[in-house]
DNA sequence: GAAATAAAAGAGTTTTTTATCTTTTATTAA
DNA sequence: TTAATAAAAGATAAAAAACTCTTTTATTTC
């Protein structure tokens, strides 16, 4: 089990894909983002649907179609790709499953976790989906296998 | 969703609550388990079943039974309570789901990943199932709600 | 050795997550 | 205005996780 569900795990991967891809303009089909990520394309297919619904990544369907992401979206942090697929449990949950993480009422973990738990939510937050591009375009960063 | 499964939860709060209940010797029955982590009472007897085979609770069946801990089991990290229901794969795994987390392909999260996966493990490492006896008898750490 | 106790084991069910397949709608371009 | 393209939507299906219920086995105590 990782941090991120399946679903947010080919979300954030897609997201990056065609932030990279489409650098340049143009679009990017769910076939070759599917490939490009080496996901199972019609699930893909409804993960980006949803990420579409929300504004989150943009799509033109017909010839020429398929999905990009305009400047906004370019530069919106990682953090809401998670929090729009998984929500925000990872950022406010309690490690032990507690229904509520509190300071009144920790769990023995809560202390030490809690700082991890902001780091995670840090990295997320400072992470523009833009940024990673260039490091894409090196091939010093993968996004698949 | 949160690091751990719920299983692992469960598992970690129950393995808590048994160290903190028999400090003074005695068992402690699967139900005040339950009850006292507020689980489901038969998932839970599985999973403490799970652990009981692998070594990481002991346990004794008729009248006076229960669950307690062992010296060895009290010096035991949570790390291996966590490794024996999900795994390793939130120590070892990559953030986005790539087949193998690697410096050689590393993920576009792979450098700042690496540094929080480590927190989390030494945390794990470091937290003695016994060295939580003290708070959780002062109640100021709790294992429900 | 019979009754009571409590965990272990077995055999499910339900829910959620992950994945697949088909049909529909929108857009483009010839 | 027809054919081609590509995403959206709908409808299932498979697998895994979470949870429940019943029966069996081991142990103690009387
Ligand atoms: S109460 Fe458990 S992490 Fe805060
Ligand atoms: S490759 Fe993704 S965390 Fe190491």
């Amino acid at each position: 089990m990782g941090v991120f569900s399946k679903t947010c795990e080919y979300g954030i991967r897609a997201v990056l894909f065609i932030a990279h891809k489409t650098a340049s303009g143009g679009r990017v089909g769910i076939k070759e983002i599917a490939t490009g990520i080496d996901s199972p394309e019609h699930f893909l297919a409804k993960i980006l649907q949803d990420l579409s619904r929300k504004g989150l990544v943009q799509s033109a369907k017909g010839p020429n179609g398929g999905f990009y992401l305009d400047g906004k979206a370019l530069r919106r942090p990682l953090s809401e790709v998670v929090e729009a697929i998984d929500g925000d449990g990872l950022f406010t949950g309690c490690a032990l499953g507690l229904k509520q993480c509190s300071e009144i009422n920790p769990c023995p973990l809560h202390n030490q976790f809690k700082l991890i738990r902001t780091e995670i939510q840090d990295l997320l937050q400072n992470a523009e989906i833009g940024t990673f591009n260039n490091e894409l375009a090196l091939g010093i960063r993968s996004l698949k296998r």
